[in-house]
DNA sequence: CCTGCAATAATTTGATCAAATTTCTTGAAC
DNA sequence: GTTCAAGAAATTTGATCAAATTATTGCAGG
């Protein structure tokens, strides 16, 4: 086991940590993130903090600003537009894409990983539904294979992330958006449209989500 | 000069003259990039290219292999359908974009620079057509001000620079794409679909050339 | 053909230097 | 006498480098 960890090198995992600290942790937009508060943090050396920054800076899930500080982006109503834009045309082609890859095994994973989605949303946890509906969605999309999309959409969530984890620690995790079943459905149908459909319709409810909440300054 | 030129720290010229060897310098795809073969050529430490390293890697200009080795990456038929899916979307939107914000200074620049890649097609100078090219494209797209699609745009071409560089060098620079002459026109008009179409036209006839080379296997 | 060793290159650390921000002090004006 | 502002010093943080460590690959010898 620590055999393992050892051959998996230190800004690997570095990156890792920082990246889901992004994404389902306490870094809210806005924060300003150090070298020196991680180094802290994580146990580890500055050159691996560095590269993870470099890294999630390059992928846009941090903001260089110009004094040599870096922030967790705040998302502005125009920056909104655009990740919406690119993850409605970016994330159903991946899906559908997917789709065409489909397996038996696949579908029983998903649906193993919805029926979290679910629970999480009954039992009101936040960061259960955060961390299981970016499973869900990146469990089909990696059935595409790797490729430009399966980056652009890993980016694009780094960028939506911190703004709906904001908005759904405000609102509860029942008002979250889920059209898994669909999804699933089409799937086991065979209907690769019908999926990119899905994927099209559950976005759209996270971003409707997160506008409404910039438009009420809750962000 | 050398006062300006202290300001701007070392890993930000160290990445901007690696990524500008990717697009139209002398590295083709599938040639391995070493850290320390870097710090001799550039005359800089380490950590300054390891950072360029890391993040070129991070916008998929690079390619990490398992084993620790870094490599140009070699466009397969599935990536460049996918790189062409990605462009053609997200650069027409970013072109209207830029459409609604239009200056008459921009479009002089435009002119200017458009003249410049029309003398390099004269001339048949490769080189000098790719730099123009891309300053074509990005000065219209930085009219749409900074953003996500901005991003992704310029994440884009360095995947597609290197193989378009290839197929141009084999082909000469008469054949190349260039439905500027459209994007302008509409531009003087003020029609905004009008510029994303010429630039929906302009990206899918280089996606075509680019195809057609990797089919011939010259890629 | 497999195993071990040597060479090469990447990783990581710690130290040192440079820059930026904040805080404290000093002076002037009301 | 008090308050505000400007400037300087100190502290915090980032940037860069050089050396030590670790891993991988290729070659040689069994």
């Amino acid at each position: 086991m620590t055999e393992d960890a050892r051959k998996i090198p230190t800004h690997e995992v570095t990156y890792a940590r920082l990246r889901d600290m992004i994404l389902f942790g306490v870094l809210e937009p806005g924060q300003p993130v150090t070298i020196q508060g991680l180094t802290a943090g994580l146990v580890t050396g500055m050159t691996p903090v560095r590269e993870a920054i470099r890294r999630l800076a390059a992928e846009g899930a941090l903001l260089p600003q110009g004094n040599r500080r870096v922030t967790v982006p705040r998302l502005t109503a125009s920056d909104l537009a655009q990740v919406a834009f690119a993850r409605l045309t970016i994330e159903p082609r991946l899906a559908e894409l997917a789709a065409a890859a489909v397996s038996p095994a696949l579908i029983e994973r998903l649906t193993a990983i919805d029926a979290r989605v679910d629970a999480a949303i009954r039992a009101d946890d936040v960061s259960a539904y955060l961390q299981n509906n970016h499973a869900f969605h990146f469990a089909l999309y990696e059935a595409a294979g790797p490729g430009v999309l399966l980056d652009m959409a890993r980016s694009l969530w780094l960028r939506f992330g911190p703004s709906l984890r904001v908005v759904s620690s405000k609102s509860g995790a029942t008002s979250l958006p889920d059209s898994h079943k669909e999804a699933l459905a089409a799937m086991r149908s065979g209907d690769a449209a019908g999926v990119a459909a899905a994927i099209h319709r559950d976005i759209g409810q996270g971003v409707d989500q997160v506008r409404a909440a910039l438009q009420r300054g809750e962000i």
